[in-house]
DNA sequence: TGCTATACTTACCGGTCGGTATAGTCATGA
DNA sequence: TCATGACTATACCGACCGGTAAGTATAGCA
């Protein structure tokens, strides 16, 4: 393992485990057993660092949405797709999850917020033109792709954080539960 | 406004704004125009400071839960009494409510997440024994009302959330909505 | 009048923060 | 053989961190 990825993994663990800013440079580059100026050689700042680590982990799951949804499909199936390939990611990426989950509740102004906006941006708006392709067919649910695309990864984070606490199983009855649940709210 | 009280609104406006690591204990009583020491004399440390605000706050929420869970009822009226009381108390305290959601989200080890355990734990339990008394009027739920309780918290959450960002209104349809999706989910 | 507790100040502590200037080391290609 | 550029170590920067020692003003009480 080379200098730069000890340090993405190092960064990675301690980052999910006590958060971004109670991390300081000095214990990652410990921890990857380097040096200062090393870490900043290849990631120019703490927040580029982040940002390496971020892009490096959401390609995965960026990847898997975009083939979840690529086969053609209605609405329901995509769905399917869409929290199947969630599913699967955090159960690969606990410790990344986590991590991403504690960005994309931290505050507004907070650096490691802007870090992660970015890529909160790219899943909400993946999402709303899933919805937007969907409106063609259903004509019900115009405007209000915003809040469905929200509500939906909502629900999706929501059966990810109880199953990282340990209190549930992300398994096949548990995608088919999320998707007819998130349905059955939009349509009345 | 004593100085007591000036510093608690000013330390929820930094934490709500920028995190309670990124915001210094310089910065809080610079806000509150009090001096370091004054702060230390109320509340012996930061992480006091965190837990005393915490203390004052959520107290308004459990007794709101408290009161309306008390009139009697089935499980459908309870829980759309308890998710008024949440979207009510988000309504009238947004700020807090931020910081409270990036509280239970933050990372296990860290110190924030560390001081809003407990909080976190009782709003679970409260809603566990909810569905612990409804478990005698339902038999089929018996043995799941840890994730019931994680799963109806999540999904308010997501809920105010989504308010929070400007997406949506609280307003009796989405109560109504939140129960009824929940309840779909729960019985099949 | 003298004592004590509360509320608060100025000034400072050791330590850590993110970041960097400088001086190499070392493999590669000419 | 030598030059180049990628990479890494030592040593350091000013700023800020959470926390405190020591002292002061005030008010209630004996």
């Amino acid at each position: 393992m080379d200098n730069q990825t000890k340090i993405l993994s190092s960064a990675l663990e301690l980052f999910a485990q006590h958060g971004y800013d109670a991390v300081g440079v000095q214990r990652i580059v410990a921890a990857a057993e380097v040096t200062k100026p090393t870490l900043y050689h290849y990631f120019g700042s703490k927040k580029g660092l982040l940002l390496a680590l971020l892009e490096s982990r959401f390609s995965d799951l960026f990847q898997a949405l975009e083939e979840a949804t690529a086969r053609h499909g209605d609405l329901p199936e995509r769905l399917s797709g869409v929290v199947s390939a969630y599913f699967y990611f955090a159960k690969k990426n606990p410790d990344f999850y986590r991590l991403q989950l504690s960005l994309w509740f931290a505050p507004a102004q907070s650096e490691a917020f802007g870090a992660a906006l970015g890529f909160s941006l790219r899943q909400q708006e993946f999402l709303e033109k899933v919805f937007v392709d969907a409106a063609g067919q259903n004509k019900n649910m115009e405007g209000q792709h915003q809040a469905y695309a929200a509500t939906f990864l909502g629900m999706t984070n929501t059966y990810i954080g109880i199953f990282l606490n340990g209190f549930a199983e992300l398994n096949q009855s548990l995608i088919d539960r999320t998707v007819r649940q998130f349905l059955y709210g939009i349509f009345r």
